[in-house]
RNA sequence: GCGAGCGUGGCGGAAUGGCAGACGCGCCAGGUUUAGGUCCUGGUGUCCACUGGACGUGGGGGUUCGACUCCCCCCGCUCGCACCA
């Protein structure tokens, strides 16, 4: 917990309230960061991950727009026109559970919220334009999105199909695959994921499966987060091919069944000595024979019960149930009969739903082939002395027939080629990534905009009668069950095709499509006509800096690339934008005591609190000072303290109250000594912010503000000019990071508004020091330190390190074997 | 198991292959102050025979004149994926 203690005295006049309302004031005012399309500087669009409403901020919100913001007045400084927008993200299940425990509507509880982190947000000094405010429960939103989904349904994006699906019990909804963590519970709930065969809306992310993989290569993104998608995208390439159903003897079905198995090695074909079938598959009940019939019923309904995790995950998975059919098929290589299981391990969704089993080569076959008493075979040649069970790296191939000798990437060629030879099959590539399931059983989202009439079967509604609005009268149950499935007036409508009766749809939309397009929405928020105009999205997309965290990796970021794809490919947004996000950047958690600080933990630390006593510019800084942006940090790292002292040290200096008065002079050497320090600085600040640095820049600022006290204080006095240009610099400098305190003291030193300032950038002549510290070293060992002036050569740099006399000591008289010159900082002396 | 990242003082953390520990917190001392706090100045890796020296960036090896930094092996922590054929 925060120890509460003295606020420190106040510098005096550094009034942190009145100076942080006065100038939050001022940009509100004078629409200082309001951008209009059409702006003729360089366009920057900055975006930060816009939030869930949940009322106050906490200190991730803080620290997410800390960044953001930063990066706002930097960008404006250097001369960009900058698209800084906020909205939130405002559909979503706590509205939905409040309304149950209170009867508040979801619409009233979220309105409230929003404002509430509005507030909170301005109250950081965070500066949006808030003319494009866009939230997803708005009637204009909720037409647009309704409207992109109108039109994916005409593209066949957009498809409804019975499925087994991922069923919430605790949230009474179906997940999205993205949405279930890998240990079987729900990401949002907590709640543990059941199976269910429903029907659902889904889009079809899938035809974009090798574009999101291939396009992950040109963004600057943090490569885990990369890594992360190209997982979840899951390419494989392999091979396709047939296998009749046989009897023991090798003689086919009499109605000529064939089982379709997809691998990534047909290489290793001559070594199946099984086959397997996911219990779902369609042939099932077609091959089983009778005298097995009985077993394969059993572990089919066994099975049934179980979710896709528990089959996969579990302990008992992994112990590789699975039940023989009494089927064989023929091995196309060998046209050998191999017996035909059923294991849960192998899943109906992925490939064929159908293996071959080589357990010479898989280890996953190997433990099944154990598990059941099944032969092995080799086929790929294993190392000398190899004491492993299935080997699966690369080697000369052996009892494989035509393949024999060939190594891996040849013999997969080699068997392909045969396969579509023979007509039995043909290369093919899988992919992990199935299509996202977008409705939801709710009522607090984005109606899915549809009828379903018995005569015309599935109706789109109109485009003119956009958008389709939830009810306001509606009473919420602890049922579960969404108000609108019983609300007999949203519920029934006429057909817009036949004018006959119909029920309209009372699915909503999973509130990942709302945040897919958000973005776009912000280049062109007035669009009435259209989501956003193709030459907005145009003049600022694809977003320059995304910023947010990487807990939505795959989800979010994943979504929103598939959407802008697929507007591009519908003509609605520019055919050339194919990514949003050109850069992002992951913020790290905030923990406390090691735990993630969230409301169900009980752990926040609130900062309206910190905002109050040491104000947004110093808990803006202790943000931005704690340690490198990516990384987690514990708020008890977080010295808050340390950075409203600095902030009342630079108070002081910028108001004269430091040292004794300045004075006119000509420049002495220590005068020059600190220009050339304060452009120094501005190179050191210039380059840690384009690298995310900032917890360096605020150091060398630190830095910077102590030699200036020294100086201040020494004993001939500071010199004006030189003692103005520093303060000045600094104050420019720390704008982005400390806006109100830098404005006001700028406004009182210079008039005018800092933020208007552009950028100071250093004099490169002057970023040299003239006299510097030269490390003289024995061995690699520093033995002495001698002050030179900065332009020796390496000769001169040798001859002084020579003439040291603690380096003559050092080397007790003996003769140099190699002396390392790297004036005018090193002489590395080697005996 | 696979993949990625990380291991530096009492703590958060700095350091393009070239002075390890910037900056801040904490702590110690001095000054200011009636006192405490604030504020100002200085000190603060460990050890020793203390105007100096030895050791020191998870452990072990290597490359190099020189390694926190690059390479190999091991240990530990964090995150992600995990029967995807």
């Amino acid at each position: 917990m925060r120890k509460v203690t003295t606020i420190p005295a106040m510098a005096d006049g550094y009034d942190v309230q009145a100076i942080e309302a006065k100038w939050q004031a001022y940009w509100r005012d004078h629409k200082t960061y309001e951008v209009d399309n059409g702006d003729p500087r360089p366009h920057f669009y900055v975006l930060c991950m816009y939030p869930y409403p949940s009322g106050r901020a906490h200190m991730g919100h803080v620290r997410n727009y800390t960044f953001g913001d930063l990066i706002v007045r930097h960008r404006t400084m250097l001369g960009n026109a900058v698209l800084s927008p906020m909205g939130f993200d405002s559909f979503g299940l706590p509205a939905e559970n409040a309304a149950i425990r209170t009867g508040v509507h979801p619409r009233t509880f979220t309105d409230d919220r929003m404002a509430e982190l509005r507030s909170s947000i301005e109250r950081i000094g965070a500066v949006y334009d808030w003319r494009r405010e866009v939230h997803s429960h708005d009637p204009s939103y909720i037409r647009w999105t309704q409207w992109i989904f109108l039109r994916f349904l005409e593209a066949g994006l957009a498809y409804r199909a019975m499925a087994p699906v991922n069923w919430d019990p605790v949230d009474q909804t179906v997940l999205a695959n993205e949405q279930v963590l890998a240990d079987g519970t729900a990401e949002r709930s907590g709640a543990l994921v059941e199976k269910r065969d429903l029907e659902q809306w889904f889009f079809r992310i899938t035809d974009y499966a090798q574009e999101l993989l291939d396009d992950l290569d040109g963004l600057d993104w943090p490569e885990r987060v990369k890594v992360m998608q190209r997982n979840w995208i899951g390419r494989s390439e392999g091979a396709a091919f047939s296998m009749p159903v046989v009897d023991a003897d090798g003689q086919e079905h009499a109605d000529g069944v064939s089982v379709e198995v997809f691998t990534t090695r047909p290489d290793t074909s001559f070594g199946m000595t099984y086959a397997v079938m996911a219990p779902e598959h369609p042939l099932v009940s077609a091959v089983t024979t009778a005298e097995r019939r009985a077993d394969v019923e059993a572990f089919v309904d066994q099975v049934a019960g179980a979710s896709d995790v528990e089959r996969m995950s579990s302990q008992e998975a992994l112990s590789k149930r699975g039940v023989f059919t009494g089927a064989y098929v023929r091995n196309p290589f060998t046209a050998s009969p191999v017996p035909l299981y059923l294991a849960d391990y192998v899943l109906m969704g992925y490939g064929t739903g159908a293996v071959m089993a080589v357990p010479s080569e898989d280890q996953r076959d190997w433990d099944f082939a154990v598990a059941h008493g099944l032969p092995h075979l080799r086929t790929v040649a294993p190392p000398q002395g190899w004491e492993g069970e299935a080997f699966t790296g690369d080697g000369p191939h052996i009892n494989s027939g035509f393949l024999d000798g060939m190594l891996k990437d040849d013999a997969i060629v080699a068997a392909i080629d045969w396969l579509e030879g023979q007509g039995l099959g043909q290369r093919q590539v899988n992919f992990r990534l199935r299509d996202w399931l977008v409705s939801r059983q709710r009522f607090w989202g984005c109606p899915i905009p549809v009828v379903y009439c018995d005569e015309c079967g599935v109706v789109p509604i109109p485009d003119d009668q956009l958008p389709v609005l939830a009810p306001d009268d509606v009473e919420f149950q602890p049922t579960g069950q969404s108000p609108l499935q019983s609300h007999e007036g949203f519920l029934h409508t006429s057909c817009p095709r036949c004018s006959g009766p119909v029920r309209r749809e009372t699915d909503t939309m999973d509130t990942f499509v709302d945040s897919s397009w958000y973005f776009l929405r912000f280049c062109d928020p007035w669009s009435s006509d259209a989501p956003f105009s193709p030459a907005a999205v145009a003049e600022w997309m694809p977003v320059d800096q995304y910023i947010g965290g990487v807990e939505h990796a795959i989800l979010h970021l994943m979504y929103a690339r598939f959407f802008t794809k697929a507007l591009a490919d519908q003509g609605i947004a520019p055919a050339t934008m194919r990514e949003p996000f050109s850069r992002l950047f992951t913020q790290g958690m905030i923990r406390l005591d090691g735990e993630k600080m969230s409301k169900s933990k009980g752990n926040l630390v609130a900062p309206d609190e910190i905002l109050d006593a040491e104000g947004a510019d110093a808990l803006r800084l202790a943000h931005l000072f704690v340690g490198p942006p990516q990384e987690d940090v514990d708020w008890e790292g977080v010295g808050l303290d340390g950075c409203s002292r600095f902030l009342q040290r630079l108070w002081r200096l910028a108001q004269g109250e430091v040292g004794s008065a300045a004075v006119v002079r000509d420049v002495t050497a220590d005068d020059e000594q600190i220009e050339r320090s304060v452009h120094r600085l501005m190179a050191k600040v210039g380059e840690d912010y384009e690298r995310w640095s900032y917890n360096t820049a605020v150091a060398a600022c630190m830095e910077a503000t102590n030699d200036l006290y020294r100086y201040a204080q020494s004993e001939q006095g500071p010199r004006v000019d030189t003692l103005n240009f520093a303060v000045d610099t600094l104050l420019l400098l720390l704008a982005p990071m400390a806006p109100h305190l830098t404005a006001e003291l700028w406004e009182r030193r210079r008039g005018g508004h800092i933020h208007a300032e552009r950028w100071p950038e250093p004099n490169p002549d002057l970023l040299g020091v003239d006299r510097v510290t030269m490390v003289v070293q024995v061995n690699g060992k520093v033995r002495d330190r001698i002050e030179v002036e900065a332009g020796i050569t390496s000769q001169q740099a040798e001859d002084i390190a020579l003439a040291s006399t603690k380096v003559a000591a050092q080397l007790g008289g003996a003769t140099p074997r190699k002396v390392v010159v790297r004036p005018p900082r090193l002489v590395n002396i080697v005996v």
